[in-house]
DNA sequence: CCAGACGTTGTT
DNA sequence: GTCTGG
DNA sequence: CCAGACGTTGTT
DNA sequence: GTCTGG
């Protein structure tokens, strides 16, 4: 799964990694991005250019009467969201990028649950393959939401966990954010895989990962581990 | 027909 | 909104 | 995902 | 233990 991410990059940085349109996003970077929070997300213009926009993370179904509705849906499963009511039109016609430069997964250790770190083995940007919705109050307010798609772990990360975020490579993205409406057949085609070997982890030293934490410190390596260290731990 | 669900992950 | 279960 | 709450009444 | 909020 993916329930909590980095994206410690400027404004101006992610706009360029992105080749994205008008302004920069208004948000400093961050190191500790938590469900329901604002996040950036790359759109495709009516023009076919891209666009960052902010949206809430936990997608709000267009019935929902309560939009906590959405505080769980942050993830939605590749295997079944082309069907699922919560996420059947959005995968259809609101596909979009979520915008990262690492995320958490927790590993055990002993009894107690370690924060690691997936980040490119050369920096940059990550874009996770999500859906998007737009929520209507009853006050007229309007909430666009989102949701990451997951998927299987891979070699890397299937040492210690078996879901992860669909991160699209650069030469995907474009296809899944094209704005023709898609068959829930040609799904497996759009999530193309993001190499293993193009990924790296880091044990992080924060025991405490609360959201109140934010900062590069975050990412701190831990001390070596007794009795001989992790090769795939950078 | 109406009522109620509609989701994921991890853990048991 | 739309589907499933009763 | 993790962190933190988890309850009521009446009175100020 | 389980749910809610960030």
């Amino acid at each position: 799964m993916c329930g909590r991410y980095t994206l410690g990059m400027t404004p101006a940085e992610v706009l360029a990694a992105l080749r994205a349109e008008g302004p920069p996003p208004d948000q400093p970077p961050r190191w500790n991005v938590a469900p329901t929070q604002a996040v950036i997300v790359a759109v495709i213009t009516n023009e076919g250019g891209r666009r960052l926009r902010h949206m809430r993370w936990g997608l709000i179904p267009r019935w929902a009467k309560d939009p906590a509705i959405g505080n769980r849906l942050i993830n939605a499963r590749a295997e079944t969201l082309a069907e699922k009511p919560s996420f059947r039109d959005a995968y259809r016609k609101r596909r979009c990028l979520i915008v990262a430069d690492g995320f958490y997964e927790w590993r055990k250790v002993g009894g107690r649950k370690e924060p690691v770190w997936i980040h490119p083995v050369d920096g940059g940007v990550l874009t996770f393959a999500g859906l998007w919705e737009t929520w209507k109050g009853p006050d007229g307010a309007t909430v666009e939401s989102c949701t990451i798609v997951t998927t299987e772990a891979n070699a890397l990360i299937g040492t210690f966990h078996h879901r992860m975020p669909v991160i699209l490579p650069e030469e995907a993205r474009d296809r899944w954010l094209d704005p023709a409406p898609r068959e829930p057949s040609e799904l497996a085609d759009l999530l193309v895989p993001f190499p293993p070997e193009r990924l790296a982890l880091r044990t992080v030293t924060t025991r405490v990962n609360s959201p109140a934490r934010e900062g590069p410190d975050l990412l701190d390596p831990a001390p070596p581990a007794e009795g001989g260290g992790d090769s795939i731990t950078e």
